[in-house]
DNA sequence: GAGTGGTCTAGACCACTGT
DNA sequence: CAGTGGTCTAGACCACTCC
């Protein structure tokens, strides 16, 4: 290692690809390249560099991979902007649940959703659909009924009005036998239900003693990289919400696939005191 | 799209490394190939699937970022095995307040982490260092203190004993002025320290009266995936934890950089009667 | 049609791991 | 030392975007 320019960045620099990824990081940084930025063809780039487009290749990928760089087929290499995070806290619960039992007028005013991220009812697009499935293995054990119990399988979809993307595709479960009381929770074209899932079950006579929510990270699957238009490198976050009746009975498990980038989860503990 | 053959796999087949990474995800999912097994090298692959190493590379590549197969440099590539992941739960925050004012025998027996993770003392290597620093503006806007105060900085890392790779780093801050009143606070030889921060905050006549935690996803920084030795595709998980003691003041700022993949976070919300 | 990234080849040589 | 993956080259041709 005697020297090695063109970057003039730190480090060993032992590769080629890696100068490549360290200058162009530098660039990012220092702000010579800002977000929305279209990078040089691969072409230009291996010129500049003197070295072959498959390395120039390799050095992106790094970056791209780190989501500093996002590449769009037949337009060029961008800057990719830092997504502004949906905030997700747990103090929406006690929210719901207080406004479960408010007059719908009320409750039309804005939904979990627009609380959180900030936006109003008329930037969302909501898209539902309803099944009814057997429990499986997984969720019946979660549900502590019977392997094959039937559930109403909700799938919904939101995104905001001038994006392609979702921002998160959720999967909600209730025990049919529950829900049958009142057909009106059968009927999909009735969503998005004002006052959310705690009213539902309060139309039910269900109240809510607990929400259990367990969530991991971990590297998408195709299908979700494509739904929720995740670039890569990004992960996803898997959020479980258990809710738990004040009989201590699971009445409805709710599976979100969040965005790992564009979401941000704030959970507050209240402590006893001494 | 008329025929391709090979693995006899779903799908359009529109490209060659993506025949290779839907067999080589075939071959996973059905049990054909198992955690920790070997995969043939790369030439033999090039050559069992007709294409060239490039190619193959470029379809383990797609595995490799989904974290089914894990390259290990001068050895071959395998099957990676699914991480068991340490569960974080807010219950721990109680549990650790309740036994802040125990005598030192009784929290010698077992810390949070052991705790968390069902581990005993003697599975774990702790590593602990501590500075002081002058606040960040993003440290002194949590704290709510002028920028450049004086903050205790402890950076720990925690590992199993036969594992190389720490399981998390975490960065603590305190207000230095605080924890001047119990000089023993300040050697980092004292560490671990039975009882952890909230017996700490408890010897300065500390009460906390929440905990706030924010929470995020991330690709990994080049220096995070090495510390943390994670493969390709994985993420870290960002945790903030903000302890606020019963004056509302911030006493403690924690800062969690975890592996996505062997991470599970638990938070259980407990909601008030209608 | 011009310009971009995406796929693929057929090699060469280097660096690391095991024996 | 043999076998593995890691880096790199110098091309070819395809697919997509935009004018």
């Amino acid at each position: 290692m005697s020297e090695t320019t063109t970057g003039a960045v730190t480090g060993d620099m032992a590769n080629q690809y890696e100068r490549i990824s360290a200058d162009l990081r530098r660039q990012i940084d220092s702000g010579e390249l800002t977000e929305g930025d279209r990078l040089p063809a691969e072409t230009a780039l291996a010129e500049h560099y003197s070295v072959s487009v498959p390395t120039v290749r390799q050095g992106v990928g790094v970056l791209q991979s780190e989501g500093l760089l996002e590449k769009q087929h037949g337009r060029g290499t961008f800057v990719r902007r830092k997504p502004t995070p949906a905030v997700r806290s747990n103090l929406r619960h006690q929210w719901e649940k207080d406004r479960a039992r408010e007059p719908e007028s009320e409750r039309l005013k804005t939904g979990a959703t627009e609380h959180d991220t900030g936006l109003t009812v008329d930037d969302l697009i909501f898209d539902a659909k309803y099944e009814q499935v057997p429990a499986s293995p997984d969720l019946a054990a979660a549900f502590k009924l019977p392997e094959g119990t039937m559930l109403l399988k909700r799938t919904y979809k939101t995104r905001h009005s001038n994006e392609r993307a979702p921002f998160n595709i959720s999967r909600s479960y209730l025990p049919l036998e529950l829900v049958e009381a009142n057909p009106d929770l059968l009927r999909e074209e009735l969503e998005p239900w004002p006052g959310g899932t705690q009213n539902q079950l309060f139309t039910l006579g269900i109240e809510l003693d607990r929400i259990v929510e367990t969530f991991r990270a971990r590297p998408p699957m195709d299908n979700e990289a494509i739904a929720l238009g995740l670039p890569v490198g990004v992960s996803v976050v898997i959020l479980r919400k258990t809710s738990i009746d004040t009989t201590d009975r699971v009445v409805e498990i709710s599976d979100v696939v969040l965005p790992g980038d564009r979401t941000e989860i704030v959970y507050t503990t209240k402590l006893d005191r001494w």
